[in-house]
RNA sequence: CGCGGAGUGGAGCAGUUCGGUAGCUCGUCGGGCUCAUAACCCGAAGGUCGUAGGUUCAAAUCCUGCCUCCGCAA
């Protein structure tokens, strides 16, 4: 099939990678403009721009497709269907039209549940026990069109958005995979039902900052919701901790929340949360030094038990 | 030239201010004790202190270049 692939982060780029494997012709890819990154702010493409180039698929980084600046080039490509997969824009009617097949999304979350920009975060974060992919034909709104396919998968006890994040890209590839080889004999289309949809942000900073009165469980699924960005954080004396990989332990102390009741390099690193859960943490990153083994951290910084962290 | 931290035996750190041949908590190996143990006791191995050069009688420590890793900011 002739297709125009939209798509920018890493998220994206197994969709793609998948749709070239099964032989489609991809007449051009469009991805977000390179944007400054890292510590020597070098401007970066994006992640599907790379594989795209490697592949030698035309590139196109429009600022935007208002005003029908793009229809000429669109046109002159003629796709049979559009695949946006996290692309970062939404599209505006002349391009939704365009294509007989119209435009199909991959999304990262079992639609209507988790619209919006980080569904695979959001659903760690709230401890969902089900994620998965959805792919749908594109409309005006926002991740609001009717339904093609879905997958499900069991989100893990301890996966961490990064982990989840990655198994549902490559749920992704296989759903868009199967989308596209049945589209041309046609696929029920399943409106969303618009009282059972939900909204998420995306994730912001400000949210790292682990509150120590949640429970085991909330605390928890910050740190794993949070992991690969921007991480969970807590304070150790006035130090920035960040914090990977937790465990909920099922025991209980009776202390203040925040409160380190056992840090031993062998035993490990735990922490009283707010429904006296005690939490252990597994890894941590002090300010400018590596991730490492709680155990490793307690061997150069030990630490006694009653120590209150996020003071 | 965005700001900043760090590279020391296998791991995490101290020592660098006030230069004088390396230390802590572990790990590893050997031995002992114990019903037993991630416990305890005794002993051992293991480091050109990121790298190149400079100053000096003498550099992990002072000076300069380079490499690598990381935090903030985007």
């Amino acid at each position: 099939m002739r297709i125009v692939y939209m798509g920018t982060p890493d998220f994206a780029v197994a969709s793609l990678e998948r749709l070239i494997a099964d032989g489609h012709n991809i007449a051009a890819v469009f991805t977000q403009p390179d944007k400054p990154q890292g510590r020597k702010m070098k401007l970066t493409p994006p992640p599907v721009k790379q594989l795209a180039m490697q592949h030698g698929i035309p590139v196109y980084q429009p600022d935007t497709f208002k005003n029908e600046s793009q229809l000429a080039l669109l046109q002159e490509l003629d796709p049979e269907v559009i695949v946006v997969v996290a692309y970062g824009k939404l599209l505006p009617g002349y391009v939704l039209d365009l294509p007989k097949y119209g435009c199909i999304n991959v999304h990262g979350s079992l639609l209507p549940k988790y619209r919006g920009a980080a569904p695979v975060q959001w659903m760690v974060l709230n401890g969902e026990k089900t994620a998965g992919v959805t792919t749908m034909y594109m409309d005006r709104g926002l991740d609001t069109g009717d339904i093609l396919l879905m997958r499900e998968t069991e989100v893990g006890e301890n996966e961490t958005a990064g982990e989840l994040f990655d198994r549902l890209a490559a749920m992704g590839a296989d759903l868009i995979s199967e989308t596209l080889a049945r589209l041309p004999e046609g696929i029920a289309r399943t409106p969303q039902d618009e009282s059972a949809s939900t909204y998420v942000s995306v994730l912001d900073k400000s949210m790292a900052v682990v509150d120590w009165t949640k429970s085991a469980q909330e605390v928890h699924n910050l740190i794993r919701g949070l992991d690969p960005w921007p991480v969970a954080l807590t304070t150790r004396e006035g130090g920035r901790l960040k914090l990977f990989q937790s465990r909920l332990t099922g025991r209980t102390a009776q202390a203040a929340p925040g409160t380190v009741v056992e840090a031993d390099p062998k035993s490990g690193l735990f922490v009283t949360c707010g429904d006296g859960g005690v939490l252990q943490i597994l890894e941590v990153q002090m300010v400018g030094k590596k991730r490492m083994p709680a155990g490793d951290y307690l061997r150069g910084h030990a630490m006694q038990p009653g120590t209150v962290l996020g003071n």
